[in-house]
DNA sequence: TCATTAAGCTACGGCTCCGTATCTAATTTG
DNA sequence: CAAATTAGATACGGAGCCGTAGCTTAATGA
């Protein structure tokens, strides 16, 4: 009984998340404009108009998907600030836009072009990853050695958790990032 | 002009080989039993008569696929055996098992049938990790600390292998691995 | 208010995969 | 060599998605 026709702006958000939602469900093989228009409750013909492949779609909404905080070291506390970066990860990896950043990297041999778009539109706009951020703060006010950041140190903490996630199927917790700092990165830097 | 027709295990290791490169180049969506039979060079019927899904198929052929090499530590080098342990990871990871393996484990949340089989049908017939065995060895011969095998420092090495994989999209080489080994792992193993 | 824009609906032929049935011919086995 | 198997080929109706077309009707704004 309500008529209610979205239009314009409001539609095309809609449409962006019904995309979203749909690669987490389907994966990138089972993405299609049909799926994708039946989830926005509107006709493909309202997606045709504005994208060709449901790929080009998808990178629309990515790139209009909220960006991810930047953590902002407090520069006393190494510690609590590499774990408040990781933890900025693991929200991160609750959201919609998370699942289809994962379908994207680990497909990325079947859908190149994706993976680069995605790099080119989320990724690079956004400096670099979250505890590099934090340890390149540190290493730049003389706490940290310079010599230990290299390209694996300052991978540790997301590799780690990206494994625990993929291992146990879920998210890490509190303790579990702890533990990542504590057993892992902190010795890493020498501390 | 060779009708040599294949019979009984012949045909079946083909069409293992042949759902594996499948899974590899279409994903575990656009897995069929159409494409896999066509791939294979035989009738979807002979496909029906022995598997009702292709999942069930892509189950079998992953129980068959070569097992993984265990990592026999040397047990007086401990950052040569864990080198190697990873190296063995890293040729693993060009098989074309690891392609299907990687595309159950990403696509867990949509076929988690497939992911639990896995797990039944080819980790844990084989114990533990690649680095954990080699981890286990040298505190068991009391020359590491067993306080610091915890399941963050036994995923440290396969962890940071994985997301130099994905970062990157190729396979670490000799000299990343070094780096892993005496920047990640070594340390956080108090060494 | 009234003309313009765009959303929403229905339908189309074409394609691919589904799962099954039917038939043939090659290979093994007794 | 004859009999029993089973691989291989072909065809089928059904379903879902493709991309496009033609139309109705709601929202907008001059």
């Amino acid at each position: 009984m309500t008529p209610e026709r979205r239009r314009g702006e409001a539609l095309v958000r809609a449409i962006h998340e019904a995309a979203l939602a749909e690669v987490a469900e389907t994966g990138l093989g089972g993405l299609t404009m049909e799926g994708i228009a039946r989830r926005a409750a509107t006709a493909k013909t309202v997606l045709y108009r504005r994208w060709a492949t449901p790929f080009e779609l998808l990178v629309d909404a990515l790139g209009e998907a909220h960006p991810v905080e930047v953590p902002t070291p407090a520069a006393d506390d190494l510690r609590a600030d590499l774990i408040a970066a990781l933890t900025l990860l693991t929200d991160w990896m609750i959201t919609p836009a998370a699942g289809a950043v994962l379908a994207i990297t680990s497909e990325r041999a079947r859908y190149p072009e994706l993976a680069e778009a995605l790099y080119r539109k989320v990724f690079d706009p956004r400096g670099g990853t979250f505890t590099a951020t934090v340890l390149r703060h540190y290493a730049a006010s003389g706490r940290l050695d310079p010599r230990r950041l290299t390209p694996i140190t300052t991978q540790i903490g997301e590799a780690l958790v990206f494994k625990l996630s993929i291992d146990s199927d879920r998210i890490p917790g509190p303790d579990e990032i702890a533990a990542i700092v504590d057993e892992a990165l902190l010795p890493a830097l020498g501390l």
